[in-house]
RNA sequence: GGAGGGAUGGCAGAGCGGUAAUGCAGCGGAUUGCUAAUCCGUCAACCCGAUAGGGUUGCGGGGGUUCGAGUCCCCCUCCCUCCGCCA
């Protein structure tokens, strides 16, 4: 969500960031939107003066006796223009909060510009590309060929886009995430949580999926929602609080099933576990000072990178461009995990500074001592990693001709020191 | 699923038809060797206004009754307690 009092001061500055996004220009609209409101309003709240100040009148009159009803017939010729003057208040009200939810957060300055994920830009680098001598093979040829990954087992109950792991696959997810949780907690100063999969409107309306994208959510008759990441319960911790300043940062962490109706990637992805319905995720949530986010999200970027140092995955840092970024994100970095099967770099973590945009939808505030009124806090997210892909790319970086995999010295002792996965 | 209770400012907590008590916290100021204490103001959001200041809204949300609604009526949401069921 926007502030409407910066877009008031710096109309230009608004547009020229919604036009790097791809945009139209709405400053134009938003403020003659927001100047018929105020206006609307300005009158509602003079004739609303006028009421109570005759009805004021009314009651004093009745205590001494007297008559009042040439007030109270005032009052009544009033009240149907007040009525009128409300209706259109709430209207305009309403059109400008539906015109400003569904507009995305601007890109911050050291954001390149560009149209979609070609015109990323390449941070960094860490570890080189495996390229085996021999032709390697894909995670779910590998899976499949081991008898430990059926997507047609999934899918007799299921349908597309889901998967069953059985023995050293499925104990390799636990292993992962267990992996990720006790890194993220133990050295990188994040608290576990664990978060409820399924909220209400106003959760996701606050990170931001709402109401634009709720063809990509999974609902249910009740209506709740399932998360598509614990971004949304986590940044939700805050949502109404009002913190206080030395309550920063707040660093959570969870690991959680995402749940994604994967409505616009029809034909994307359709072998294999990289886009599933369903898949499980450790993610990162810092709520930080504004002074502090764009550090915090170079540091939050170097927690998910650990991940894959310590499993051994070369991997690259890009720089979102304006085009590719997500509607809550001021700045994204993402980063990639090499994976010799495909022969690319394929995403496995994205890390987004949000700025004060969630914090504005959701009512995330700060108290500063010594200072009055409150302050949105920043929000920021990121994957810690996705786990479903980086037991891909433990597969397929693992690999031997033979189709077996070893298990990356990180994961061995959460996997009862099992060091290779191989048919039999 | 059944029965009951509740939702008021950052927090606590009164009010039950006539301009939202009070306490704590916060902010501004006064006083005071320092601290503490005390006193006064302020205390949310929004609108008008260059400022001073003025005004409106705000008692979970929406509608209704009334000259006037936190207070009365209707609908909805959420929270809590007890019973039942259940991992």
């Amino acid at each position: 969500m926007h502030d409407l009092k910066l877009i008031r001061e710096t109309p230009d500055a608004f547009d020229a960031g919604l036009l790097r996004r791809g945009m139209t220009p709405q400053s134009t609209k938003v403020l003659e939107l927001d100047a018929t409101r105020r206006k609307v309003q300005t009158e509602l709240q003079d004739m609303l003066q006028q009421r109570n100040e005759a009805s004021r009148a009314v009651g004093e009159k009745k205590r001494k006796g007297e008559t009042a009803d040439s007030l109270i017939k005032k009052v009544q010729t009033l009240k149907e223009r007040i009525g009128e003057a409300e209706a259109r208040e709430r209207t305009l009200g309403e059109e400008l909060e539906a015109l400003l939810a569904n507009l995305p957060n601007l890109p911050g300055p050291d954001v390149p510009d560009g149209n979609d994920e070609y015109d990323n830009v390449e941070v960094r680098r860490h570890g080189e590309p495996a390229r085996p001598a021999f032709a390697a093979k894909e995670h779910f040829e590998l899976g499949e060929a081991l008898g430990l990954m059926s997507f047609d087992l999934a899918a007799k109950m299921s349908g597309a886009r889901f998967v069953v792991l059985r023995g050293a696959l499925a104990r390799m997810e636990r292993a992962l995430a267990s992996f990720m949780l006790d890194l993220h907690t133990g050295e990188h100063d994040y608290a576990e949580i664990l978060p409820p999969a399924l909220v209400r409107d106003n959760a996701v309306y606050g990170t931001g999926q709402l109401p634009k994208f709720a063809e990509d959510l999974f609902h249910t008759d009740d209506g709740y929602w399932l998360i598509p990441t614990a971004e949304v319960p986590l940044t939700n911790l805050v949502a109404d609080e009002i913190l206080d300043a030395e309550d920063f940062p707040i660093r959570v962490t969870a690991w959680t099933p995402c749940f994604r109706s994967e409505a616009g990637a029809a034909g994307k992805d359709t072998r294999g576990m990289i886009r599933q319905h369903q898949f499980s995720k450790v993610e990162l949530v810092s709520i930080v000072h504004p002074d502090e986010s764009d550090a915090e999200l170079e540091r939050m970027t170097g927690c998910a990178e650990e991940v894959l140092k310590r499993l051994g995955l070369p991997y690259r840092v890009v720089t979102l461009c304006t085009g590719d970024m997500g509607f809550g994100a001021r700045k994204t970095y993402d980063i990639e995990v090499w994976l010799p099967g495909q022969g690319r770099y394929r995403e496995i973590s994205s890390c987004s500074n949000c700025w004060d945009f969630q914090a504005r939808r959701m009512g995330g505030r700060f108290r500063t001592p010594g200072e009055k009124g409150t302050r949105f806090v920043h929000t920021l997210n990121g994957s810690g990693v996705a786990v479903g892909r980086a037991m891909i790319a433990v597969m397929e970086n693992y690999q031997s001709e033979d189709g077996s995999i070893m298990v990356p010295d990180a994961l061995r002792p959460y996997m009862g020191g099992l060091e290779r996965i191989a048919a039999g």
